[in-house]
RNA sequence: GGGCCUGUAGCUCAGUUGGUUAGAGCACACGCCUGAUAAGCGUGAGGUCGGCGGUUCGAGUCCGCCUGGGCCCA
C-alpha cells in the first residue's frame, strides 16, 4: 500500500452505525445512585413490586430482618449485612416470588443507658437523681435517633423493604408482645427464681456487666489455708487440704474444695521447720498437708517448711473436709466436699481451689455440676457480711464511703485473723495480679450472688407442643429440622444448644421490657392468672413498658391483695427482646407468615439472635421461627486482620460511597465468599470497580449496538448463524446457573460467572467478531439482525440477573433502553427456551477458539516483527490437518472469525515455516498479508475494493451500504 | 485453654469420587487498534496450592501435628 494516491474521496463515518447511547462509560455513581433511590421512593417500589406479586398470587417468601443495635453509625458489617439481606430480597422479587421483609431495630439494653448516663453526668447530674421514667424517655429518644440515622444508611445502599412499618423493640405494640411471651413461660412452668454470682461493685451498689470492668493491676492478700481432712483414705488422717485465695473475705462462703483428676496429690509429712525465723510458723513437724506434687515445693516455700516427706499419693474422690473455721462456731459445722473440676490447674497456688459457689463463675458453675442448689449468700450488695454469718456479721469487703472508698474493708483482716485463731491458716502474703475494677468508679469489684430468673433448659415442658419434651430437646429437634447456608452452622449451634447453662433472663437495669410479673410473698411462685396478665400487655400496649413501671400495682392485679405480692422491677436480657422479634413481626401482620423462610445474619449471631430465637420459639411455640439460616463471615482489612479504629484499617461504608458509590460495595459483597471472612481494602475496591467497569462497558456497548432496535428485525431462531446460537446457548446455561444460584443464597455463583461471559464470550468473542457487521452492514442485512436479536436477549437477560445485585446500574441501562419501560426492579428473569441449548455448537466453538489460538500467535509474531500491525493487514492461510476442526469451521466465513480481512482454509499439515502451537496439534498457519486495497469504510483489505466505479474507495458490501444510505438520504 | 471455621498467583475465586506440565477473570508488563477511546483486542510474566510429617504407584485434594487468621466461649 505505497499507493499513496488513494486519498478518501468521501468521509465515510456518517454512514457508518456506530454504537449510540447516552448511557456514559463512567458511572458517576455518587450522584446518580440518589437520583435513583428518588425515583424508587416515588415509584414505592417495594409496595409496588408486593402489590404486582399478590396480584399475580406469587407465592410467598418471608425473610425476618435480624435487629442492628439502634446505636452509632453503620460500618461495612452493616453494609454486609444489609445488602446481602438485599439479594436475597431482590432476587426472591426476580424469581417470581413476593417477598416480606420488614427491617427492624433492638433498641434497649446496657450500652444505650451508657450513653445517657454519660450525657447526664455531662450535664452534671447523676442517674438517681432523675426518675426511671425520665431516664426511660431518654434512652427512647436516643434509640429512635439512631433508628433513623441508620435506616438513612442501609436506604443509601439500595435496600428495598418496608421501611415505613419497620419494627422496633422498643414499640409499645412491641414491648406488649415481648412481655405477653414472657408470660407464655411463667404460665407453662419454665420460669425459676434462683441465683448467680455476677460481678457486683459495692461502691455503686450494682451489678456490673462484663463490659462494665476493666482489669487494673491490684495487690491483694493472699493465704494459705488448711482444710483438715474428716474423710478419706488412711495416709489422709490427721491431715489437711490445703488451699490458696486472693480473697481471703470468702472464706466463710466455701461450700467445697475443687480438685482435678488431671493432677497428681500427695500426703507430705513436715520433718523440720526453717531455723531463725522472726516469728512463730504455722506448721509445726509432723503436720501433714495435701497439696499437687508439682506445687509442693512452692507451698513449702510460703509455709517456711525446710523439709518434708511425700508419704503416700492421694485420690480426693470421695474426700471430704471440715471447715477451717468450724471449731470457733458451729456456723461453721458443714461438710466441705471435694469436687472434680476441669476450672482447675497447678499453674500456680497448690492445686485445689477453695470454692465459694456464691463468689465466682468457676465455683458456681462446679458446684451446680455437683448436683447442688442451693447458693449462700454471705454479703449484702455494700459488700458486708449478712447478719447471720458468724463471726463476721457486717464486716464489709470494702470501704463504700469516707476517703477510703474502695480500698479494702476489715473483712480480709477479720478472716484471717480468726483462721490464725483457729488454727488454720497456714501461710499469708501478699500478691499484685490484674483484678476488675468497675469501669466507671475505679473501684474494685467482687463476685457476689444475688437472685436472678431463669428458663429451665431441663425441665419436661407440659403443653401440647411440648408434649413433654424439655426445652433444650425441643430446641435441638428444631435445629435438626433447620436448613443450614452453610451446612457448618448446624454443629456450631448445635453444640452450644446442647451445653448451655438455663438462660438467665433478668437484668437489674432500666431501659428494657420488664418482667412483668407477680411474685407470691408465701409461696415464692409467680402469679399465673390470665386476667392479670392480659391487663399488662394490655397496659404496656398502650403506654409502653413504662406504664409497668409507673402505674400503681392495683392497676395490674385487680382484686388480689398487694399486700401479699411483690411486683418484680427486673428487666428483660435484651437477647430475650429480639428472640422475640419473629412473635410481633411475623404474626398479627398481613401478607407474612410464621415462621420465616430466612433468617440471615453473621456467624457470631450462633450465639446470638440464632439462639434467642430459637429458643424463645422453642419454649412458646416448640419450633424454631425460621425454616433455614444463613449465616456470614466478618469483614476484615485487606491483609486479613480484624478492623480496628487503633490500627487505622477500618473502612467507612458512607467514604466508599461518597466516593464511588454504593453499587461498589454491593458488588463486593456479590464476588466475595461471604460464608467466610471476607477482606476489603484499597487494592480490593479498585479491583471490584475493575469489574463494574467490565460489566457497565458490556451493557455499554449493547446499548449503543441496540439503538433504534425493532421488533419487525428480531431473526427466528432456525435462521441465526452458529454465533449467535452458541452465545444463546450460553444464556441458556447461564439461566440455569443463575438461577439455581439465587435459590441457594450463592451470589458469588452468578457474578463471577457472568463477569467472566462479558469478558470472553461477549466482548472478545460476540462484540469482536461482530463489531464489522453491526457497524457496516445495511440495516436489513440477516447478519446484522441476527446480531441485534441475540444482542437483545442477551441485554434483556443482563439488566435482569444483575439486578439483585447492582439494581441501580442496571436501573440505568434499563431506563436508558426503554424510558418507558417502568423499573427494572420489578421484572422478573426472563424465561429462556430450553432449546436454546446446543452443546454442538458449543463444542464448534471451543476448536474455533483453538484455530484462532494458533491464528493469533501467528500475527502476533508478525507484530513483534514489526511486520504488521491490525489484523486486518492480514489474510492468513490456514492449514488444518485434524478434521474434526476442519468441520468446526466449516460453512463460516473464516476471515469473519479470525477477524482478518481475509483467510483461506486448506487441508494439510502445511509448510515446514508455517507457525505451529504445541497445545494445538494439526493446525498451522502462515502469516499473509492481506492483498488489495483497503476499504475506505470498513477498513477492511479486500481486492474487490474499487470494483463498484460509484465507490472505488470501497469494498462490495459497503459500496452497497452506502448506496443505500444515500438513498434514503435522498 | 475449649468449640466451630479458615489459609490455592498482587486481588477475587475455580479446582469434579486423590490421577497427566494447578485454572479463570481482574490487576501488572509488552504489543496492536484509535469508528466502545479514562474504552476495545492480543501476548506474556506471575503459584514450593500456609509449613512439616504420614497413607498411597500417585495428594491442592485423605490423615496427623505445627503455624497464621477469624467468630464464639473460658
Amino acid at each position: 500500500m505505497a499507493d499513496d494516491a488513494e486519498k478518501p474521496s468521501r468521509d465515510y463515518r456518517e454512514t457508518v452505525f456506530l454504537p449510540e447511547t447516552p448511557f456514559p462509560m463512567r458511572a458517576g455513581l455518587p450522584q446518580k445512585e440518589p437520583e435513583i433511590l428518588a425515583r424508587w421512593a416515588e415509584l414505592d417500589l417495594y409496595n409496588a413490586l408486593r402489590a404486582d406479586r399478590q396480584a399475580k398470587n406469587a407465592p410467598l417468601f418471608v425473610l425476618h430482618d435480624g435487629p442492628p443495635y439502634a446505636n452509632g453509625a453503620i460500618h461495612i458489617g452493616h453494609a454486609l449485612q444489609k445488602t446481602l439481606k438485599d439479594f436475597v430480597v431482590r432476587s426472591r422479587f426476580a424469581l417470581g416470588y413476593d417477598v416480606d421483609y420488614v427491617p427492624g431495630w433492638d433498641c434497649h439494653g446496657l450500652p444505650i443507658e451508657w450513653k445517657i448516663e454519660e450525657e447526664l453526668r455531662s450535664q452534671g447530674r447523676r442517674k438517681d437523681e432523675v426518675s426511671k421514667a425520665e431516664f426511660r424517655e431518654k434512652c427512647r429518644a436516643y434509640a429512635a435517633k439512631w433508628i433513623d440515622v441508620q435506616r438513612d444508611g442501609f436506604k443509601r445502599l439500595g435496600v428495598v423493604g418496608d421501611w415505613e412499618n419497620r419494627y422496633a423493640t422498643m414499640d409499645y405494640g412491641s414491648e406488649a408482645a415481648i412481655v405477653a411471651e414472657f408470660h407464655k413461660f411463667v404460665v407453662s412452668n419454665q420460669l425459676y427464681r434462683g441465683s448467680k454470682p455476677v460481678m457486683w461493685s459495692p461502691v455503686e451498689r450494682t451489678a456490673l456487666a462484663d463490659a462494665e470492668v476493666e482489669y487494673h493491676d491490684h495487690v491483694s492478700p493472699t493465704i494459705w489455708v488448711k482444710f483438715p481432712v474428716v474423710q478419706g483414705s488412711d495416709a489422709t488422717q490427721n491431715a489437711s487440704v490445703v488451699i490458696w485465695t486472693t480473697t481471703p473475705w470468702t472464706i466463710p462462703a466455701n461450700r467445697a474444695i475443687s480438685y482435678s483428676d488431671q493432677i497428681a496429690y500427695g500426703v507430705y509429712e513436715v520433718e523440720a521447720m526453717e531455723a531463725g525465723l522472726a516469728f512463730e510458723p504455722w506448721a509445726k513437724a509432723s503436720d501433714r498437708l495435701i497439696v499437687a506434687d508439682k506445687l509442693a515445693a512452692d507451698v513449702a516455700a510460703a509455709a517456711k517448711i525446710a523439709a518434708w516427706r511425700r508419704i503416700e499419693t492421694v485420690d480426693c474422690q470421695g474426700m471430704v473436709c471440715a471447715h477451717p473455721l468450724a471449731g470457733l462456731d458451729p456456723y461453721y459445722g458443714f461438710a466441705v466436699p471435694m469436687l472434680e473440676g476441669d476450672h482447675v490447674t497447678d499453674d500456680a497456688g497448690t492445686g485445689f481451689v477453695h470454692t465459694a459457689p456464691g463468689h465466682g463463675a468457676d465455683d458456681y458453675l462446679v458446684w451446680l455440676a455437683h448436683g447442688h442448689r442451693e447458693i449462700p449468700e454471705t454479703v449484702d450488695p455494700d459488700g458486708a457480711y449478712y447478719p447471720h454469718v458468724a463471726l463476721f456479721a457486717g464486716l464489709k469487703v470494702l470501704e463504700t464511703e469516707g476517703k477510703k472508698v474502695g480500698k479494702f474493708g476489715p473483712a480480709n483482716g477479720a478472716v484471717m485473723e480468726k483462721l490464725i485463731e483457729a488454727g488454720g491458716l497456714l501461710a499469708r502474703g501478699r500478691l499484685e495480679h490484674s483484678y476488675p475494677h468497675s469501669w466507671r468508679s475505679k473501684a474494685p469489684v467482687i463476685f457476689r450472688n444475688t437472685p436472678q430468673w431463669f428458663i429451665r433448659m431441663d425441665s419436661p415442658i407440659e403443653t401440647q407442643v411440648h408434649g413433654g419434651k424439655t426445652l433444650r430437646e425441643t430446641a435441638l429437634a428444631a435445629i435438626a429440622a433447620t436448613a443450614f447456608h452453610p451446612e457448618a452452622g448446624r454443629n456450631r449451634i448445635r453444640a452450644m444448644v446442647e451445653s448451655r447453662p438455663d438462660w438467665l433472663i433478668s437484668r437489674q437495669r432500666a431501659w428494657g421490657a420488664p418482667l412483668a410479673m407477680f411474685v407470691d410473698k408465701e409461696t415464692n411462685q409467680p402469679l399465673v392468672d390470665a386476667q392479670v396478665n392480659a391487663r399488662i400487655v394490655e397496659l404496656i400496649a398502650a403506654e409502653g413498658a413504662d406504664a409497668w413501671f409507673t402505674r400503681p400495682v392495683s392497676d395490674f392485679l385487680g382484686e388480689h391483695d398487694p399486700e401479699r405480692f411483690e411486683k418484680v422491677e427486673d428487666i428483660l436480657d435484651v437477647w430475650f427482646d429480639s428472640g422475640s422479634t419473629h412473635a410481633f413481626t411475623l404474626e398479627g401482620r398481613a401478607n407474612t407468615r410464621w415462621p420465616a423462610d430466612l433468617y440471615l445474619e453473621g456467624s457470631d449471631q450462633h450465639r446470638g439472635w440464632f439462639q434467642s430465637s430459637l429458643l424463645e420459639s422453642s419454649g412458646t411455640r416448640g419450633r424454631a421461627p425460621y425454616d433455614a439460616v444463613l449465616t456470614h463471615g466478618f469483614t476484615m482489612d485487606e491483609n486479613g486482620e480484624k478492623m480496628s479504629k487503633s490500627k487505622g484499617n477500618t473502612i467507612d461504608p458512607q467514604t466508599v460511597i461518597k466516593d464511588s458509590g454504593a453499587e461498589i460495595i454491593r458488588l463486593w459483597a456479590a464476588m466475595v465468599d461471604y460464608s467466610d471472612d471476607q477482606r476489603i481494602g484499597k487494592t480490593i475496591l479498585a479491583t471490584t470497580s475493575d469489574a463494574y467497569r467490565k460489566l457497565r462497558n458490556t451493557v455499554r456497548y449493547m446499548l449503543g449496538a441496540l439503538a433504534g432496535f425493532d421488533e419487525a428485525e428480531r431473526v427466528a431462531h432456525a435462521d441465526l448463524p452458529p454465533l449467535e446460537r452458541f452465545i444463546l446457548h450460553r444464556l441458556q446455561e447461564l439461566d440455569v446457573q443463575v438461577r439455581a444460584a439465587y435459590e441457594a443464597y450463592l451470589f458469588q455463583d452468578v457474578a463471577r460467572p457472568i463477569v467472566e461471559f462479558c469478558q470472553t464470550e461477549l466482548s472478545s468473542l460476540f462484540f469482536d467478531i461482530r463489531r464489522d457487521a453491526l457497524y457496516c452492514d445495511q440495516p436489513g442485512s440477516l447478519r446484522r439482525r441476527a446480531a441485534r436479536t441475540v444482542m437483545d436477549e442477551v441485554f434483556m437477560r443482563l439488566t435482569a440477573w444483575l439486578s439483585p445485585l447492582i439494581p441501580f446500574t442496571m436501573e440505568e441501562a434499563w431506563t436508558t433502553r426503554f424510558p418507558e419501560g417502568g423499573s427494572n426492579c420489578l421484572r422478573v428473569f426472563p424465561d429462556t427456551p430450553a432449546a436454546w441449548a446446543d452443546p454442538a455448537e458449543a463444542e464448534r466453538w471451543a476448536k474455533i477458539q483453538q484455530v484462532t489460538s494458533v491464528v493469533t500467535g501467528a500475527l502476533e509474531v508478525e507484530r513483534r516483527e514489526k511486520r504488521m500491525g491490525a489484523a486486518l493487514e492480514a489474510a492468513p492461510r490456514v492449514w488444518l490437518a485434524d478434521a474434526s476442526l476442519a468441520a468446526a469451521l466449516e460453512g463460516l466465513d473464516a476471515a469473519e472469525v479470525f477477524r482478518t480481512s481475509q483467510a483461506t482454509l486448506s487441508q494439510g499439515e502445511g509448510p515446514a515455516g508455517a507457525f505451529r502451537l504445541a497445545e494445538v496439534p494439526g493446525v498451522a498457519v502462515e502469516p499473509l498479508k492481506a492483498e488489495g486495497r483497503k476499504c475506505a469504510r470498513s477498513w477492511r483489505i479486500l481486492p474487490e475494493v474499487g470494483s463498484d466505479p460509484r465507490y472505488p474507495d470501497l469494498s462490495l458490501r459497503d459500496a452497497e451500504a452506502v448506496a443505500a444510505w444515500d438513498a434514503a438520504r435522498v
